[in-house]
DNA sequence: CCCAACCTGACAGCTTCCTGAAGCCTCCGG
DNA sequence: CCGGAGGCTTCAGGAAGCTGTCAGGTTGGG
């Protein structure tokens, strides 16, 4: 598969190519935006790796810039643990999957065969839970086989439910998983996100633990 | 761990059976496809392993199936070291993991373990006492294997006691321990929720002694 | 047998949560 | 540059259930 990725960082950078290199695949590997926009124009890749934080530009802008363009290259986001809100930002502007640093390079090496397989037309695993199939590589949804829409925050918040499917997350975690470090919310933010979660997939998704938290409802 | 075997050499299976059932998981081992099905359709399995080669048919095949049904559970494949092409082609299919025959059973068993902590997302320490299974991060109890749902209060009473097994906790101290300094509390309440406690974990859980406090009951 | 300590069902007050509605922000098309 | 749309956050009124209190019953020691 032929690959670009984008990364300033010269460590981080060589060790996603030796990785993915080692997979089998074609990676380029270039340092800028610029640079990137060239790759891009002349070459025709099937999966771009980009990292957010660059020296010439947020990468955020390079991916609405892609896809303004038509361009429907599969891409995957790199990025730290405190740009979360960008990570919302650039599922929004139409990123395929992405990945916190620091990541496990395994990790990243399924997520490419993941995004590689959405593409392919092969089919992604897809979770079951009651009424819900749930495809968490193609960020979609069907309740008793019809599909359901959820933004943004909608699919952070119940991504964080089915990470952990029994724990008990309270409005503190949930927040932090959320939001940027520091992002204050000084309202039930939580609660009525958790209110439109129930109202598309159904009452008994998540359940309240009243004083501790929410929980992902039994299945 | 409900476990599926899937395995037709006599002497390999029975090992393989001998030692996962030793690490105290349940297993069900059959020699055929026809019957991996038929198992697969009435139980609810959380693992399965997987031998390649098959009297009636290519072990792949049936993964394949397996995904195109949308079921997720984990699969390890067991391969010999001449089918590594059967190996790829069995990670691509959806394999969680794969072992080289001849394998360690001891690899075996680590590999399991791995592959069940990853999918079930549940590392957190497992606390028992008894009838009871406490999971302290994801708060939640299981008596004799059915859950219990405690309130925020009464979660902070056990945890009172739990952490400190041995120890006796008179009332003074676990009003401390449970109010913000200066609330102070004007009744029998510690009595109550220890009443409430009882009630929802089994009598013997919390015991009396008069005049002094409360204390753990022996496991 | 008596008294003190403890248990437990009931209940009202109050914290916590739910949810509709409104305002604000960003993005996008014209 | 403007206006509309969609999404996010805040607010507020109402609902739900937790929790402290009390009263009456039970247990245990002397």
């Amino acid at each position: 598969m032929r690959i670009l990725l984008i990364e300033d960082d010269a460590v981080l950078g060589a060790a996603v190519h030796d990785q993915i290199a080692g997979d089998g695949h074609s990676v380029d590997w270039v340092k800028r935006l610029d640079a990137a926009s060239d790759a891009m124009a002349s070459t025709g890749y099937e999966l771009v790796l980009l990292d957010l934080m660059l020296p010439d530009g947020r990468g955020i802008r390079f991916l609405k810039e892609l896809r303004a363009r038509g361009d429907v290259t599969p891409v995957i986001i790199l990025t730290a643990l405190d740009q979360i809100t960008d990570r919302i930002e650039g599922l929004n502007a139409g990123a395929d999957d992405y990945l916190i640093k620091p990541f496990d390079l395994a990790e990243l090496s399924a997520r490419i065969g993941s995004v590689a397989r959405r593409y392919t037309g092969n089919p992604n695993p897809i979770i079951r839970h009651g009424a819900l199939d749930v495809d968490l590589a193609a960020r979609s949804i069907r309740r008793d086989g019809t599909p359901v829409q959820l933004t943004a925050r909608e699919w952070a918040l119940f991504e964080a439910f089915l990470s952990r499917p029994a724990q008990l997350l309270s409005k503190a975690q949930l927040e932090d998983r959320l939001y940027a470090f520091g992002a204050e919310i000084e309202s039930n933010t939580i609660e009525v996100h958790v209110s439109r979660l129930r109202k598309k997939l159904g009452a008994d998704v998540i359940r309240t633990e009243r004083g501790l938290g929410y929980r992902l409802g039994a299945p």
